[in-house]
This record gives structure tokens, C-alpha cells and sequence, in this order.
DNA sequence: AGCACGCCGACT
DNA sequence: GTCGGCGTGCTC
């Protein structure tokens, strides 16, 4: 007898905890990191091994697992480890961590099919079992049954993965022609040859007959269409240039990195660190995990070291079969250097030896579902379960990577126009507010703007102007009492858009017509200047005859070959365009209303002005076109350190000050614990009984804030308050944060955010 | 008493 | 997430 028992740790596709199953019966295969088929709830279900333990209790009540699915495991094992820390980390459970990594193959089709255990006197048993004699579906038997031959060890049970399939039509070998017509003799000629076609229009061209006389003979038992399995072929890469030869400066950055197990690299242009990457790449003593936040910066990047070693792409756009077959390419080590989105995290790359964050500061890092983690923070989980050196490399550091040793290339050149709008004539229609239907050129296009955008057309090169929101959309407001419309279900203020002339909720979907008096004041109601990218796209059509203006936000995708052919035009959009490869005339950037990128109420607006604006500075591979700023804050200091050309360190470094005194990161970590309920009464409760946990547990008033009603109250029906917790680092936080972890009550729900990106008003 | 609905908790 | 148990409340 055995002192202890094995346990497979078994994650689901499901937001609980990862259960222990026994293994498989007489299987001593090492199932970590492989997907296994295991009894859920009457029925069965994929799981995938987390961790596998030794157990000396002999617990009756856990169920052995049914099958291993994968022959190799699609997680390896420091990358497990990594998932069970990272759910722990992001106060998520298992599941969940697991349908964010895992986002293909939760539910693969299995094949599962049972029978009797031979020799087993099935006149005792319940009448449904006299079907299971011969080798069956599963799914065409009654589960309880099932359940209850299972649980009295007398089903075996063999599953596996269907892949995905194809119809083809094949030789029947044993086909005895009877006499053929000439052209069926060419067709059976024709499928001799070859054995099989991908379809009859196929077989019947190869063979220069008909689709009638194929048919004929799959009908003569000829033929059979039959489904066989299809490999999923790998996913076309773009087209990569081959990486420069290193130079001795970049032989030096790089040798300056190699010995550091946690570094950065900032500033420059992106080609600048590229070829230092590149370096870094070629020299790592195993694989390479290179994550970028968004497609644009991963096309960039595999535009740029795709080539160095042999590379694949994992992006968000393909379909599950395909990121699949790259997921099987690593795991047959055929992948040396993996470039993905978020989502990649956990993929099996061989010997993983460096990780790769591209632009820390991108807010695409924080996850919108499921664990809602923070990918550059679980990176350092990841990287240090594989024993990986991680590196932080993009325009700007964030104010958390300061600390870290690395290197700081000299910033990009950037010439800088700001035009301040508080000093510009107040005509009327400049004023804060103007009515809902403005006449024609009653917004802020400055005169300077205007002069710069003539000159950019007359020398026929290209200029962006990007608008502070897409379409029309807007909030409107009483001119006398200050009203604004409020969605029923969300507490949101509408938004107006012009296309539909009507009130819009962004959160529900909720719409409704605009009134055309306050219906608190019987005053006029009005818009917000501040338009979006339909106005301005309007107004420089007027401003600019002969130009073409094109429009490219969310909504509105104009077709912009001619821009890159490098024909003169100007592009209006959102920041969206950022996305975009740069246009090769490009000699102007125009930010229409700087602002709304640097008064959002968090105390990371400073650090993203800053960053949106060495993005648009560093767009150009080459060129250093004007930026024009148009801004209400022509002192930010964010400007003025653009202005005289300072390190992409020096603003960040500037802000720890501001950061400590209000013990905001890097000074501390940060969660948010959210409460929701029905009732608003049940909300407020829990929320301040559990603030009263987190006190007990040692929280002092600088570490606890809260509770407060969350910046939108009441979303979708539910009320919700949130406390703020902050510690020093993320053990002591993890230590305060312990009661939210279970914290259960009726109709209440509680959900810890680790590293909340966006805090709004709570702690005004 | 009998049933419909909705809430809540378990799921190995 | 999904299912089932159970309590509430409505109807015959």
C-alpha cells in the first residue's frame, strides 16, 4: 500500500477553484501541464492539470479523472506554477486565471466513449446498462447511470481530442468497375493517381470531366466522402527585414543588460531599442517571449526582430485553430522567439530565458474580463517561475520602473508648437459652451492651427489632427442651471450624437430623445464645445479646398491608400490613428484639445499626457514633424519637459514627489475591493463590515480609504461602493486584503482589483 | 396543497 | 458558468 495518495489539482473553464481528482486508473502518465477529462456534476468536462500532489489521507469523496486528453502538455510546468500564483496574486480563482491564459481549447471537442468492464455480470445491474456491453458514446447514455457505474468501478471510460476535420472524397479500393463510359474511366484514372481530392468540383477538374460523371461514380460506390483530420497550418507571418548587425554601442547596451535579472530599457526611437532587443534576443541562453499590448506595437516589434531567431506571432486576430497550431509549434520547441498579446503570457515557449514587456504604460495591459490583471506586474511572476530575466522596454518608463537598473537612451527629437487657448480671442462662440446645432467654423481651430495646416497642404505634404473624441458624441448641459441628463439605470451623464440625434448611455445602451428646455429650469439646453473627429473633419474640408481630408476613428475608417502612396492630405481622427504605420509626408501632428488627455480625476493622467505624447513624438520612423498642441494648460510641466528636450525619465522622476506625499505607486501598492448589490442598504453594509475586516487585520488610516460609493454608483441595476487599500508592498497588501478573499453574504457580490488602473474620484 | 419563480450556494 | 434545492408567495 502506497503512504500517500496522488492528486491531480484539476483548473475548469469555470470562475471556482482548481478540485483534486485521483489519477486516471492505471495511468502513471505525468499529466501536468495536460488537459485531462474529468467527471463534473453527473456529466464530465475538460480540466486541466495545475499541480499534482501527494495526499496521505485516503479521501473516498474524490473522484478519479476519466482520460489525459493532450499528448504534450500545453502548459509547462513553471508556467502552472505561474498560473496558480498569478490567480492568487489577482484574487481571482484558478478558473479564471485559466480562461485568460487558456482563451483556446477550454472546451475541445473530445470524443468520450465507455463500455463494461468485461466480465461483469450486467443482470444485476439497472436495465440502461445492458446497452454498454460494446465500446459507446457517452453522450448517448443517461449520466446517473453512468455515475453510478463509475462510482461502483464498473464503466472503463477512453476519451480523446477530436482535431479539426475535413471532408474529402477518397478511393474505394474495393470498387469493382463494371464497364465505364470514357470519361468515367478518365476520372477513376485521375483518382488512381492521386487517391483523393478535396472535393468532387476538384476531382472532376484534375481529371477534365464533368462534375456530373464524378458524382456518378461516388454514387457507383467508387468513392466515399469521408471527414478526416486536418492540420492547421501555421499562420502566414508578415514580411520581416533582416535585423542590422549590431553595432559596438549596441553590443555595449547589451552586454549592460544581460547580467540584470529585472531591467529596463527606455527612450530613443523604437528602431534604437529594437537593435539593442535584437541583440538581447540573439544572445539569450533559451526562448524569448516578446508581449506587446495592442497589434500595432506587436507588428512593430515582429516587423523588427521576427527575424533575429526563428518567430511566431500569437495575436488576438486568429482564429482558435491557428493559435493553436502556434501553441503546439513552442510546444514542439519549434518556436524560439514568441511575440503575443497579453493573452500569451503563459504560452510554451522552450527554456524560456527572457520576457519582453513592450510600453509598460500602455492602459491595453490591464485585462477587461476575467482575472482583469495587470500583464507588466504578472509578468514578473511569470519570468521568475521560469527563471527568466525580464525587461521593460518602451518610449517611457512608468513611474513603477524607475527603480529598476537599465538604460535610458537619449530622447527622440521633437519639435514642439503649443498654442494656448486661454490666451486666444474669446469670440462668443469659444466660450465654454455653444449651442447644439453651431453655425459653421465656431471651433477651436487656432489661427496657428489653421496657418500650419495651410502651409502643410501647399507644400503637398501630410498632417494627423487628432480630436479629443470620435463622431459628434457629447454631454450636454442646462446654460443656466447647470443640468445634465443622467441615464435612468447607470448614473452616467447621456452623450448626444449627432447621427442620431439623440441621448446615448456608453454604459446600457439606454437612449432617448434630447429635450429641447431644461426640465429642471425651462432654460436652454446646450452642448459642450470640444468636438469630436465628424466636426473637425468638416470644418478643414472648408479651410482646405483642394486637400482631401480623410476621417479614421472607431466608427469611420476611411480607405487612406493615397496618404500611403505619400500623397498630400490631412487624417482627422481619435488616437486611434496611433495604431495606424505613420504616413510617409508626414510634417504635422495637430492635438485639436490636448486636455481631455491630462484632466481625467487619477493620478496617472500626468504619466499618460506624458506618454501619448513621446508616442506621437517617436510615430515616425525618421522624420520629426510638428506638434501642435492645442491646450488650455500651456505650463503643464509635461510640455515644458518636451520643450527642452529632456530625458523620457525626467517628467516620471518628477512625479515620485507628488506620488509619495499622497502614497500613490511606486510608493505603495494598490487594490480596489468592490462591493455590489442589489439594494443599495446591503452595499453600504458589507462594504463597511468588510472595511472593518481590513482594519482589524492591522489596516491603518493611510492604508484603508473608504468605503465610498464608486464613481458610477449604480451600474446596471446594481449598487456599488468600494474601499481603497494601499500598502507598502504587496505582501503587507495581500495581508490586508485576506478577508475580502472569501468574503460571502446574501446577494452581495465582493471583487478585489489588484492594481486598478483607473481610480476616478475616490480619493478626491 | 400545489406550483412557479427567484435567489443562493455547490460544483471534486 | 450552470444546475438544483429551497423558500416565498400566488392560485386552485
Amino acid at each position: 500500500m502506497p503512504l500517500t495518495h496522488t492528486r491531480w489539482r484539476v483548473a475548469v473553464a469555470l470562475p471556482i477553484p482548481a478540485y483534486d481528482f485521483k489519477p486516471v486508473h492505471g495511468s502513471d502518465a505525468d499529466a501536468l501541464g495536460r488537459r485531462v477529462l474529468v467527471p463534473w456534476q453527473g456529466g464530465a468536462r475538460v480540466g486541466l492539470v495545475v499541480e499534482i500532489n501527494e495526499d496521505p489521507r485516503d479521501d473516498l469523496n474524490i473522484k478519479e479523472a476519466i482520460a489525459v486528453l493532450d499528448d504534450l502538455p500545453v502548459l509547462e510546468p513553471n508556467a502552472c506554477r505561474a498560473l496558480l500564483e498569478i490567480a492568487q496574486e489577482t484574487f481571482c480563482n484558478v478558473g479564471v486565471a485559466y480562461q485568460d491564459f487558456l482563451p483556446w481549447g477550454l472546451e475541445p471537442p473530445v470524443e468520450h466513449t465507455v463500455r463494461l468492464v468485461a466480465g461483469v455480470n450486467a443482470a444485476e445491474l439497472p436495465a440502461q446498462a445492458q446497452r454498454l456491453h460494446n465500446w459507446t458514446s457517452a453522450a448517448l447514455h443517461d449520466p446517473g447511470v453512468l455515475e453510478f457505474l463509475r462510482s461502483q468501478g464498473l464503466l472503463e471510460e477512453q476519451a480523446r481530442l477530436i482535431g479539426p476535420t475535413k471532408e474529402i472524397i477518397r478511393l474505394l479500393p474495393e470498387f469493382d468497375p463494371p464497364k465505364l463510359t470514357g470519361k468515367q474511366a478518365r476520372a477513376m484514372d485521375a483518382l488512381r493517381e492521386l487517391e483523393q481530392f478535396d472535393s468532387g468540383v476538384a476531382w472532376a477538374e484534375a481529371a477534365g470531366v464533368s462534375v456530373g460523371t464524378v458524382t456518378k461514380l461516388i454514387a457507383m460506390g467508387a468513392a466515399e466522402r469521408a471527414r478526416v483530420p486536418q492540420g492547421s497550418p501555421l499562420p502566414e507571418l508578415p514580411a520581416t527585414p533582416p535585423a542590422p548587425r549590431a553595432t559596438a554601442e549596441v553590443h555595449a547596451h547589451a552586454d549592460t543588460l544581460e547580467g540584470l535579472a529585472v531591467a529596463r530599457l527606455h527612450g530613443g526611437k523604437p528602431r534604437e531599442r529594437f537593435a539593442i532587443l535584437a541583440e538581447l534576443i540573439r544572445r539569450a541562453p533559451g526562448g524569448v517571449l516578446v508581449l506587446a499590448p495592442d497589434y500595432a506595437r506587436l507588428e512593430r516589434a515582429f516587423a523588427a526582430l521576427g527575424d533575429v531567431r526563428a518567430g511566431a506571432l500569437l495575436a488576438g486576430d486568429l482564429k482558435h485553430p491557428q493559435r493553436q497550431a502556434v501553441w503546439r509549434a513552442a510546444q514542439r520547441g519549434d518556436v524560439e522567439v514568441l511575440f503575443g498579446t497579453p493573452f500569451a503570457l503563459l504560452a510554451p515557449v522552450r527554456d524560456l530565458a527572457l520576457v519582453v514587456i513592450e510600453d509598460e504604460l500602455s492602459d491595453a495591459w490591464k485585462l477587461h474580463s476575467g482575472s482583469r490583471a495587470f500583464i507588466p506586474e504578472i509578468a514578473r511572476t511569470r519570468a521568475e517561475a521560469a527563471g527568466a530575466r525580464l525587461l521593460y522596454a518602451g518610449s517611457v518608463p512608468a513611474t513603477e520602473s524607475l527603480a529598476l537598473p537599465g538604460i535610458v537612451l537619449p530622447p527622440p527629437r521633437a519639435r514642439l508648437h503649443v498654442v494656448d487657448l486661454s490666451a486666444q480671442p474669446q469670440r462668443d462662440e469659444m466660450g465654454p459652451m455653444v449651442h447644439l446645432n453651431p453655425p459653421r467654423n465656431s471651433f477651436p481651430i487656432s489661427t496657428t492651427l489653421k496657418k500650419v495646416l495651410r502651409q502643410t497642404a501647399e507644400r503637398a505634404r501630410q498632417g494627423v489632427v487628432i480630436a479629443p473624441r470620435r463622431g459628434y458624441s457629447a454631454v450636454i448641459r442646462c446654460k443656466d442651471c447647470g443640468w445634465l441628463p443622467f441615464c435612468p439605470n447607470c448614473d452616467v451623464p447621456l452623450r448626444y450624437h449627432l447621427e442620431t440625434r439623440g441621448l446615448e448611455c456608453h454604459q446600457c445602451g439606454h437612449t432617448e430623445r434630447p429635450p429641447t428646455r431644461c426640465p429642471t429650469c425651462e432654460g436652454t439646453v446646450l452642448a459642450p464645445r470640444g468636438p469630436g473627429s465628424q466636426w473637425i473633419q468638416r470644418e478643414l474640408q472648408q479651410l482646405l479646398p483642394g486637400t482631401r481630408v480623410y476621417r479614421f476613428d472607431r466608427d469611420t475608417k476611411d480607405d487612406l491608400a493615397a496618404i500611403y502612396r505619400g500623397e498630400p492630405g490631412v487624417i482627422v481622427g481619435t488616437t486611434a490613428v496611433l495604431g495606424l504605420p505613420p504616413p510617409p509626408n508626414l510634417a504635422l501632428i495637430a492635438l485639436s484639445f490636448a486636455d481631455t488627455m491630462h484632466t481625467s480625476p487619477d493620478f496617472r493622467a500626468g504619466e499618460r499626457y506624458h506618454f501619448a505624447l513621446r508616442q506621437l513624438a517617436e510615430w515616425h520612423p525618421t522624420r520629426a514633424p510638428l506638434l501642435l498642441i492645442q491646450t488650455f494648460q500651456a505650463g503643464h510641466a509635461v510640455l515644458q519637459g518636451l520643450n527642452a528636450g529632456s530625458d523620457v525619465a525626467v517628467y516620471p522622476t518628477s512625479e515620485l514627489e507628488s506620488r509619495a506625499s499622497f502614497s500613490y505607486p511606486p510608493h505603495t501598492k494598490l487594490a480596489q475591493v468592490q462591493v455590489a448589490a442589489r439594494r443599495q442598504h446591503d452595499a453600504q453594509m458589507c462594504a463597511s463590515k468588510l472595511g472593518g475586516l481590513i482594519k482589524d487585520r492591522g489596516a491603518d488610516s493611510h492604508e484603508l480609504l473608504g468605503p465610498a460609493p464608486a464613481p458610477i454608483a449604480r451600474l446596471k441595476g446594481l449598487y456599488a461602493y468600494q474601499l481603497l487599500v494601499r500598502a507598502p508592498d504587496m505582501a503587507r497588501l495581500t495581508h490586508l486584503l485576506e478577508p475580502a478573499r472569501n468574503f460571502r453574504e446574501g446577494g452581495v457580490r465582493v471583487r478585489v482589483e489588484m492594481h486598478p488602473r483607473q481610480l476616478e474620484e475616490l480619493l478626491e
